[in-house]
DNA sequence: CAAGAATATACGGATATGTGCATATAGGCA
DNA sequence: TGCCTATATGCACATATCCGTATATTCTTG
């Protein structure tokens, strides 16, 4: 395969990665995961400021990993892909094992 | 359970995440799950810089996501855990069928 | 111990990211 | 139209990330 389209699929890929790394996403992820949710709900679930879910939701529909859908003047958020909560799950195992050292965090993950 | 720990786990579940988001990191985690491979092996098999190379393991070192073993002056990387080319590999699949509508770079990933 | 190979780190600079606060935009409705 | 609610964006700033180049460190072997 073209090694120029090789290297922007990588980059591509670790795009979506960095969707995942902040740890308000993985709220906001873990959230929509349960069910669609606006961003007024996201912002009081959460307890995160407003303007911080928009602009992490932002971020999240640029990549596809989120999906919205207005009603009136309500914005929906909905999750791409489950197959991203199943990566996030992958990666907390992964998390988990790796902490055996850390007694108070493994205990609390187990 | 206790939300500080809550937190502090959402954060490193993050640095996982953030442990994946680089392309050079992937390209590197991907040939490590072929087989075990030291800093000169990878520096040219990528064609990347040697202390690049040696930064990136060091990322990847500190989340426990592969793990150095020294033979002599060779150190040899292996991959911590399986389920992070899991995971990636899942992420993948995400992109590939978020992009169906660009022709170009989906044929490339079909 | 000296020299060489393999690996790691320090420094500097460019760019990206996360956030608070203020403000803009969009849609529903009196 | 004017107002209200919901959502998005601009600005400013602090911090983090990535990288090239040069240099340190570590280990082996003569």
């Amino acid at each position: 395969m073209n090694s120029v389209l090789e290297s922007e699929i990588v980059q591509l890929h670790a795009e979506i990665c960095a969707g995942l790394a902040d740890p308000n996403r993985i709220l906001i992820l873990y959230e929509l995961s349960q069910s669609p949710r606006n961003v007024t709900e996201l912002s009081t679930n959460l307890k995160m400021a407003q303007p911080l879910v928009s602009r992490h939701l932002k971020i999240l529909r640029e990549r596809r990993m989120v999906v919205a859908k207005r009603h009136g003047t309500v914005v929906e958020y909905t999750l791409a892909d489950r197959r991203l909560i199943k990566a996030l799950d992958l990666l907390r195992a992964v998390l988990r094992d790796g902490l055996s050292k850390h007694a108070e965090l493994a205990d609390a993950l187990a």
